[in-house]
DNA sequence: TCCTCGCTTGACACCGTGTCAATTGACTCG
DNA sequence: CGAGTCAATTGACACGGTGTCAAGCGAGGA
């Protein structure tokens, strides 16, 4: 078995991650990954059973902690504390959604499928080492912000990583239809005075 | 013409609401939302033409400042800034989500749909004056945290009260289907080493 | 008595996800 | 060289939530 064509995989991949990442907001269907992988949509399922698991392998096949790393020097220049907070939201806004709803999340999880939360704890627990890894050379460097210790630092990004792993889930993205979004937009101005439609004619 | 049926309406959206709010993370579906009004789906539909007519007229029923008033103090025994980020992060988790896409997204908007965005920024123009006097009111009981100059809390808060009527357009949060949701769990464990089903049988 | 109007029932179109069956074409191994 | 394997293909279809349409019903007012 020479062509178990793990590049097949890796190219669907690379085409949902290109998707969702340009065109942030757009929704990105099945049948999109599968013509820029250069693929039928029926390939994309013999690989990934759902989409589900798609967009699950997506985010892990980011090269997330260099992505991150680039991130995570917070702005020294920032006074108040609400402009700390806005320098912060801004460069993490993308991983921020409901990080307290991940936990709950995780939680529920717990609840319902017991094997399955193990796994993820497992997971989990493998980011978490690492984070503090990731941490660690960004002490060595001097990078890291002198306002947080490495233990926090290590918590801090390890949430977020977390969330990035399941944003997808949580907020269920992508999974709207395209003809909401200009349904939105058309009616959002009329529809604060609609009135009822009474029998028409 | 005495019977025009505003408070059919107010119990449509009292029964979104309280099925948004109390089944987070639950797909909430239109026929969800008549059921617990005691109306039939397309009663719904008479009175708000889409789905998306009714969220975000759910949303703007909320008595969104009474709120978020009470939780605008933040936890003053924070110390370290992890720590102030994270009371911060988990006493506004549900209106965090992209606080930043948003401003995207209202950006978006202006380049497609001019009339549209007008009468949104005349909405949140609107909603900055509420902002700050809501602010004025907390700083006068002397419940505003000192942290924050009236000026910096009244943009926090606008921004917060933005993302609130934003979410459900942005995140497009609810229109999942259910089955969805159980895929997820099930599928999440054993997707990452999942092998190609080559043609069963 | 008739008419209006809010609401009902029941059916249907749309469309993205997920499934299935049959086929093609390349590659390996006897 | 032929058989078997396997990735990928085409084409069709079921499902289910949203949104639409037509016809009808019943209460209240002129």
């Amino acid at each position: 078995m020479s062509s178990e064509s793990p590049e097949t995989r890796t190219r669907i991949l690379a085409a949902a991650l290109h998707l969702l990442e340009t065109g942030r907001g757009q929704t990105v269907r099945m049948s999109d990954i599968a013509r820029r992988a250069g693929l039928s949509r029926q390939a994309v399922y013999l690989h990934f059973g759902t989409r589900a698991a798609l967009l699950i392998a997506t985010t892990l096949y980011l090269d997330e902690l260099k992505d991150v790393r680039a991130r995570l020097v917070p702005s020294r220049t920032a006074r108040s504390g609400v402009e700390r907070l806005d320098a912060y939201v801004g460069a993490w806004a993308d991983y921020i959604p409901e990080i307290r709803g991940v936990a709950k999340a995780l939680m529920a999880m717990s609840d319902t499928d017991e094997e399955a939360a193990e796994a993820w704890r497992k997971r989990m627990e493998d980011m978490r080492e690492g984070c503090a890894a990731a941490i660690e050379a960004l002490r060595a460097d001097g990078t890291l912000s002198p306002d947080y210790t490495p233990d926090e630092a290590t918590d801090l990004l390890w949430t977020l990583l977390s969330v990035r792993n399941w944003e997808h889930l949580t907020l269920e993205r992508g999974y709207a239809q395209p003809r909401y979004k200009d349904l939105l937009l058309r009616t959002a101005r009329r529809l604060f005075v609609r009135a009822p439609r009474s029998a028409a004619r």
